[in-house]
DNA sequence: ATGGGCACCTGGCTGC
DNA sequence: TGCAGCCAGGTGCCCA
């Protein structure tokens, strides 16, 4: 589900309601989660107060006294902030319970998000270490984008997809990115020319920044903490528009397959 | 190092 | 109505 705009999104619905505040009670209904959850995890971060709430590429990290809690949405996870004893339903596989008695809820129903306690510092965990710049940093940037397109036969879509070259980009933004910069999601990376990732590197910065401001893109499932939809989906050029007249030029919207995911383009605005 | 494909999992929709 | 098949916002891992 998530990308970085649903992530950062939930991360300021819940910090609010987080930062200062102290886990009381940990309830795991349950633990098969991406990574299984250790059966010493509820009593790991019980007591424990919660200092921050941070984001790092498409993961969560909640500050705590003693260490770090941290969270990946996966492709159907949410986290939302309830009022205390509020009924379980299906698939609200952990709940954080506060002293203030809010719930912070983790729900996920095909369990591919997860969540680790780690007493290092969160950026040096093995999930984290090799993670690329942020997006929205100033050290991405077309210079470094461009460098790292030398002599790759990537599809340009795979290429921004790929979090060891930025991280947070992921299906929908990919496409609406591309679309914005006029680059065809089939080029090969190493044939793209320096003043397009310049215009490339705009466009995520762009889409990404007026999609946190939109609360994120919902298709389905995704929800922020107080349990309402992004609205940026009424935003997307090309996403999910097969068929559909350009929003710039009129031309029909066609989809592909790269690597087993879908591709929506623009055959006229995109080259 | 790079690129490609599969795996993990549930649910919603389509078409027969 | 039932059921098979396909698709879905991510990413770690294995193989060539």
């Amino acid at each position: 589900m998530p990308e970085l705009p649903e992530v950062e999104t939930t991360r300021r619905g819940i910090a609010a309601a987080m930062t200062g505040d102290c886990i009381a009670a940990v309830v795991v209904r349950e633990p098969r989660l991406r990574w299984r959850l250790p059966g010493e995890f509820a009593a790991q971060l019980r007591g424990q107060s919660i200092r921050a709430v941070r984001r790092r590429a498409k993961y969560l990290l909640i500050d705590l006294e003693r260490g770090c809690l941290i969270v990946h949405l996966g492709m159907s996870g949410s986290l939302r902030v309830l009022p205390a004893m509020t009924i379980a339903l299906k698939h609200d596989h952990v709940d954080l319970i506060l002293n203030s008695g809010a719930c912070l809820r983790f729900n996920d129903p095909r369990r591919f998000g997860s969540m680790h306690y780690t007493t290092e510092a969160p950026e040096q965990h093995a999930l984290l270490r090799k993670l690329a710049p942020e997006p929205l940093e100033n050290d991405f940037n077309a210079a470094y984008l461009a460098a790292k397109a030398k002599r790759r036969k990537v599809a340009m879509k795979q290429f921004v997809m790929n979090g060891n070259l930025v991280v947070g980009v992921g299906n929908i933004y990919a496409s609406e990115a591309l679309f914005r910069a006029g680059i065809r999601p089939s080029r090969r990376a190493g044939r793209v020319k320096k003043a397009e990732f310049a215009k490339l590197v705009k466009a995520i910065k762009t889409v990404l920044s007026a999609a946190i401001r939109s609360g994120g893109t919902t298709l389905r499932d995704y929800v922020n903490a107080e349990g309402t939809p992004g609205y940026f989906r009424q935003k997307l050029f090309v996403y999910d528009r097969k068929g559909q007249p350009c929003r710039k030029c009129g031309t029909a919207i066609r989809q592909i397959a790269q690597g087993q995911r879908s591709t929506y383009y623009c055959p006229t605005c995109q080259t």
